[in-house]
DNA sequence: TCATTGGATGAAGGATTCTTCAGGTTTGGA
DNA sequence: TCCAAACCTGAAGAATCCTTCATCCAATGA
């Protein structure tokens, strides 16, 4: 059932030309303001496309249906932010563990933070659209990264436990994702980025002491 | 428009008779059975109604509309949560720091699990009906309870933060939201409740350390 | 220039859903 | 026993929604 759900996911037909292109743009964004200003409930294949300015039917040649627009929105969401942890795991091998995780989570907090009004509109319809399959698919994407990471750290006697990695990514998530969803001023944002910080270092450096 | 949305979701009518309160019931786990088996996207009031083994009318006797039985639903949830966690918090008092963590992860992590299919079911509308703003109510009543505990520490130097315990919280909470979404073996449970209290002990350690 | 392929349109069919309400059934007390 | 209040019923109105498809416009390249 998992692969056909994918499959049914899966867009109609590519852009070629130029234009296609900037529609489908559109309808993406379209998405997101919808669900912002109108709520998951009252999103409408036919408003996404006023909203776009274009026609109904222009949606569905893109789009099989409803749910494989939303999910290909979700989809690129998350594919960016993982992206750009596994860029900053890459980038601060052998460096000291507690640097390495400041780098990482700083990296997912500006990610997020970067397009906040799409992770929270994505929040509302995740649920709906296959997304916790999704966030485990990215959640394990990024956790290897953070492993392999991790594996170059000089001042680390034994690797943490995948689970607790998981288990570390899961709680960043979690707390981004209250966090983002309380509207919170700019301040909030750094001391909350801090925090995250403090969070997954303590946690990384109690679990990889407690392994014997 | 909070306060005209919380009053829409109100109650129509209180049951009084013995049978109204078992339909009352009846209704709200159905409305649970339904979330698990069709999911929140074909969620509907006659489904609920038949599931429950009543007429939509009736239904409609005790809720307004929709979005309140979910509401409701939502909101005895968390309040039962709340208050296991409460009493944990009150029970701990004047204990080590790492030990009040550990009575008050675990008792989050025993009360959601005890109806890990409500929990589950619910992430799917949490969205849709005021979620974000119900969790942060029951996050600030839980932190409030956190924070006296804490304060009869006789090992802390200085208290945490408050922003530091809403982090954790949430940490907590979005850890959990992914595990019970993978549907985890009792064993995964075991191992993740561990590892949680490992995460928050080792936060609130640095976190009240760090603080001169 | 012109044919072919890509792209866009939007009215309408088909299907659901939410919610109401007029009328019937059950309960509990007088 | 009897009645008023509490409950329950479920067909049907009203409102949306999703999706299709016949048709028209635009671009590309031969």
């Amino acid at each position: 059932m998992s692969i056909n759900t994918i499959t049914a996911f899966e867009p109609r037909k590519t852009p070629i030309q130029a234009r296609s292109t900037v529609t489908v743009e559109a309808i993406s964004e379209a998405t997101i303001q919808v669900l912002l200003t109108h709520g998951a409930e009252r999103l409408t294949t036919t408003r996404v496309a006023d909203r776009a300015g274009v026609s109904v039917g222009t949606l569905y040649q893109y789009y099989p249906n409803k749910q494989s627009l939303l999910f290909a929105v979700l989809e690129n969401h998350f594919n960016k932010v993982a992206s750009r942890v596994e860029a900053a795991c890459e980038g601060t091998c052998h460096k000291a563990l507690a640097e390495m995780i400041r780098e990482m989570v700083e990296a997912f907090v500006d990610a997020k933070m970067q397009r906040a009004d799409i992770s929270v509109a994505l929040y509302r319809v995740a649920a709906d659209v296959g997304g916790p399959a999704l966030v485990k698919q990215v959640n394990q994407r990024t956790r290897k990264a953070v492993e392999t990471m991790l594996e170059t750290a000089p001042d680390i006697k034994s690797p943490p436990d995948k689970f607790a990695i998981e288990i570390m990514l899961s709680a960043m998530g979690g707390a981004m994702r209250s966090l983002l969803e309380s509207g919170p001023s700019p301040a909030t944002v750094r001391k909350a980025r801090e925090q995250l910080v403090l969070l997954c270092q303590s946690y990384m450096a109690a679990a990889t002491a407690k392994r014997v």
